[in-house]
DNA sequence: CGAGGAAAATTA
DNA sequence: TAATTTTCCTCG
């Protein structure tokens, strides 16, 4: 068995651990000590560009292309344990939740969980060269069946997540971020591909599968895998009485779940408060909305902008991958500390680890990953383990964001591209990702109730300004997204999603897509402009707190979560066919809304997550430039 | 539209 | 009750 840095750094905090071919999976999220440099935690992944058409146009989206397994990343937070019913309740029994001896996720494949061993630096670090170049054939493509899912045994996943802190409550994702050991990270990553395949293959597809805005077209064998595998999931849209339509679809309504809109209707914890007391595990086939196998009443009838978005939600996540991608999530969702997991019970959500299996749906779930699969722009079918937004990050059907260019030249495969919150170096051998002009340290977010704030600044009075160094043979897409400010572990914040800016005052091209139920703005670098951008177009939006909170598998706590960083990824087409990712991230950018007196000095603490925090965000006034690194 | 301020509403 | 978050209002 092998084991790979994830990191690629000094310290991990985490292993992997593969089956007997030794391939390393793609690198997962990975805490690093706070002194590193976001360099540091970088590993570069290399994709194939292309997949085998196969993969690409099966039906069942098997994903035995070198598409590194982001279906099989497990958070700790889903590792495990109990199926779920039909009824969508997750309900799962107590005795299941075992780390070691849980249930499998699935009965299919074949995998055995396994505690990571307390050495795993150790391990790590003598494979810390394979993480740096996955070469998808090796490891990713070719790669056996893994037969070992390796996790973590400690719980403590959980005691992070509990942590009152503002700062530890970061995140819920922050399992990672808070974990600074590896046992207390418990992430795993196990490679599923081959058990997906396998199980995908006993799937009778071909149900029709309703797309995110209710177009048939889905992930068929959706139900079968749930009946196969007696999962319901609690994909069921999200309650009636918490979500009910938003008065309004708009293009970013798809973004929260919230109830309904309006001041009367902020969304009250009541139904939101949610209990959970037991891990669950949620397979969703694909994420129709209709994921539950069994039409039970609880599901309410598609057609509410809610219910869509919700479910959705889920659908991006893996489906909306592309065709080839990621036919299964798998989605496993293990129970969350109340505090700071508040969801409706019904919430149906794919979680991170959901099964998705999808066959060629991937148009119809979701219009914008078509979008920029088509384009080329190097869209990526990431799923989150961190159920970050998954759940309803969807994309309505009449989606208003905006569509991919016509005229762009696919520059490779968006398929298999590194999830989001997968650490990427910034620079690797001629190439580097570099912002030249940092944002500045305060930008306030505009709530959807709001209209925009305009885009995100530079101290300089300009914007941001990111130069791809070392490429320039063609046009490439950048992508952006907002992250968090928690050094250890950069992901998708779930509390803020970019938001395009356009109108006269922006002179950049973009477009939004979605990837994996967060927000990405594409745009295009340009040989002629050296391959800078300034960004012009990139607003914030805050999403509500009550809102996200809700979401099932969701543990960062928003309150106080209010710094993040403008994360930016290129994928450069290689020689070799293979794709090379980088990515870059801005200052931490405070996006409270100012109040009168505050002292900013003291918000610092809302995003990091324990010990490596970074250095408290200035006051206001007090810096502000964005200079500390590029400039 | 893009801000800046503040009141109102929620939370802890 | 104080701290925060959201929603509203107003202005250029």
């Amino acid at each position: 068995m092998t084991t790979a840095n994830c990191g690629a750094h000094d310290e991990l905090d985490f292993k992997l651990v593969f089956g007997e071919d030794g391939a390393p999976p793609p690198p997962p999220p990975v805490s690093r000590p706070a002194d590193l440099e976001p360099d540091d935690c970088a590993s570069i992944y290399i994709f194939n560009v292309d997949p085998p058409p196969s993969t690409l146009n099966s039906p069942l989206c098997l994903p035995h292309h070198g598409l590194p397994s982001h279906s099989s990343v497990l958070s700790p937070s889903f590792q495990l344990q109990g199926h779920k019913n039909y009824e969508g309740t997750c309900e799962i029994p107590e005795s299941k939740y075992s780390p070691l001896g849980g249930p499998k996720p699935f009965e299919c494949p074949s995998i055995q969980i396994t505690s990571i061993s307390p050495n795993c630096h150790q391990e790590i670090d003598a494979h810390e060269d394979d993480l740096h170049i996955n070469d998808p054939e090796r490891e990713y493509l070719e790669r056996p069946s893994r037969d070992h899912l390796y996790l973590p045994l400690e719980p403590s996943y959980r005691e992070s997540s509990l942590s009152p802190s503002p700062a530890s409550s970061i995140s819920s994702r922050s399992w990672f971020s808070d974990a600074s050991s590896c046992e207390s990270l418990s992430h795993i990553y196990d490679d599923v591909d081959s058990e997906l395949n396998e199980a995908a293959a006993r799937f009778t597809l071909g149900s029709p599968l309703t797309s995110p805005g209710g177009s048939p077209g889905g992930c068929p064998g959706e139900e079968s895998w749930n009946q196969q595998y007696g999962l319901g999931h609690s994909l069921s849209p999200r309650q009636s009485p918490c979500h009910s339509p938003r008065s309004s679809v708009t293009d970013e309504n798809w973004l929260s779940p919230r109830p309904a809109s309006g001041p009367s209707s902020r969304p009250t914890s009541p139904c939101g408060k949610r209990r959970h007391s037991s891990a669950e595990v949620c397979y969703a086939g694909s994420l129709s909305p209709h994921h539950s196998p069994v039409p039970s009443p609880g599901h309410s009838p598609r057609g509410s902008v809610t219910e869509d978005t919700w479910l959705n939600a889920s659908v991006q996540g893996g489906s909306g991958l592309g065709p080839a991608l990621f036919p299964f999530q798998y989605c496993v969702e293990t129970d969350i500390p109340m505090k700071t997991r508040k969801t409706c019970e019904d919430q149906a959500t794919v979680l991170p680890g959901k099964l998705e299996l999808c066959s060629d749906d991937q148009g119809n779930l979701s219009p914008s990953r078509e979008t920029s699969i088509d384009d080329g722009l190097g869209s990526q079918y990431p799923l989150k383990k961190d159920s970050s937004g998954d759940q309803f990050l969807s994309v309505p059907s009449p989606f208003t964001w905006s569509k991919p260019k016509p005229g762009h030249t696919p520059i490779f495969r968006t398929s298999s591209l590194p999830p989001l919150d997968w650490p990427l170096p910034t620079h690797f051998g001629q190439y580097e990702l570099k912002i030249e002009v940092q944002p500045k340290t305060h930008h306030r977010a505009h709530y959807e109730t709001e209209g925009s704030r305009g885009a995100v600044k530079a101290s300089t009075g300009g914007h941001p300004v990111v130069k791809l160094l070392g490429y320039s043979e063609k046009p490439i897409n950048l992508q952006m997204f907002i992250g968090t400010a928690d050094d250890r572990y950069l992901r998708p914040h779930a509390f803020y999603q970019v938001h395009r800016i356009t109108g006269k005052t922006v002179a950049t091209a973009s477009q939004e897509i979605i990837i994996a139920s967060t927000k990405v703005l594409e745009i295009p670098l340009l040989p002629e402009n050296n391959m800078s951008v300034s960004i012009d177009c990139a607003g914030i939006l805050k999403l509500r707190n009550s809102d996200i909170e809700l979401r099932k598998g969701e543990t960062d706590i928003g309150r106080k979560n209010t710094r993040v960083r403008l994360v930016f990824r290129v994928h450069i087409p290689q020689p070799n066919g293979k794709v090379l990712s980088l990515q870059t991230a801005s200052i931490p950018v405070e996006c409270l809304n100012e109040v009168i007196g505050r002292d900013m000095s003291q918000i610092s603490v809302s995003q990091g997550t324990g010990a490596s925090r970074q250095a408290p965000l200035p006051g206001p006034d007090s810096l502000d430039l964005g200079r500390s690194d590029g400039l």
